[in-house]
DNA sequence: TCAAATAACTACAATGTAGTATTAATTAGT
DNA sequence: ACTAATTAATACTACATTGTAGTTATTTGA
């Protein structure tokens, strides 16, 4: 069956996907999740949501470049694809559309 | 540990409790959730969710009023605490930041 | 060959979901 | 009025998916 709604976490990564554009490697996301939503995600939660969400078509990823700058493995880059844009802008705009206006609402009632 | 961030489907439900105000029981919470986010969840899996935030201390609950109009169980209705907004407020915020200006984004850059 | 950067793998905990069972009330038949 | 049928709703159980941490492996420059 076709899994229609995306996880919070998901959805984290892959706007953060969309925010580093093509500099979407494992650390940067990680990076971006940390200065926006001020959370500090491992890199192994964020690769393996990352290799999920490739398994189910979502995201593709190529190999960067081999050599850096100083050691380490070259950059896996990742992207969404055009199925992973649509689940992206479903799950936003339901969460949107159920969020709105909410935190208008201070003690209200009662 | 405690957990910092919700998940989606319980960042929907406790929005939905907000909207259902004083009446948000079981249906309530379901109806609302499908009209506003579209999504069908059946029953079981809000309550099961409700519970498991009633035991994180996130929302509270009380049984309504014996007779309703026809039939069935009497209601019970839940509310957020004191925490359960607080949760709420965080998760929502770190969710906004992220999400801030994404939908602007066609399909620019390549 | 050592240290650094990064990715891949493994295992477990928490969340999401469906499905079934139970309970409490009302209605209706006798 | 007693009891069975019906209905609205909640509670429970089990399983699938997602979230997270921790460990290991690979690549490369010094």
């Amino acid at each position: 069956m076709r899994r229609t709604s995306l996880g919070e976490f998901e959805i984290l990564v892959l706007a953060a996907l969309l925010r580093c554009g093509d500099e979407a490697y494992g650390a940067a996301i990680r990076e971006e999740i940390k200065s926006r939503a001020g959370r500090d995600a491992t890199v192994g939660a964020i690769y393996t949501t990352l290799a999920r969400m490739q398994e189910k078509g979502l995201v593709t990823s190529k190999l960067g470049p081999a050599s850096a700058e100083r050691g380490g493995r070259p950059k896996r880059f990742f992207r969404l694809t055009a199925r992973g844009r649509k689940a992206f802008d479903a799950s936003v705009d339901s969460l949107r559309s159920m969020l709105d206006g909410l935190d208008a609402v201070p003690e209200s009632r009662s």
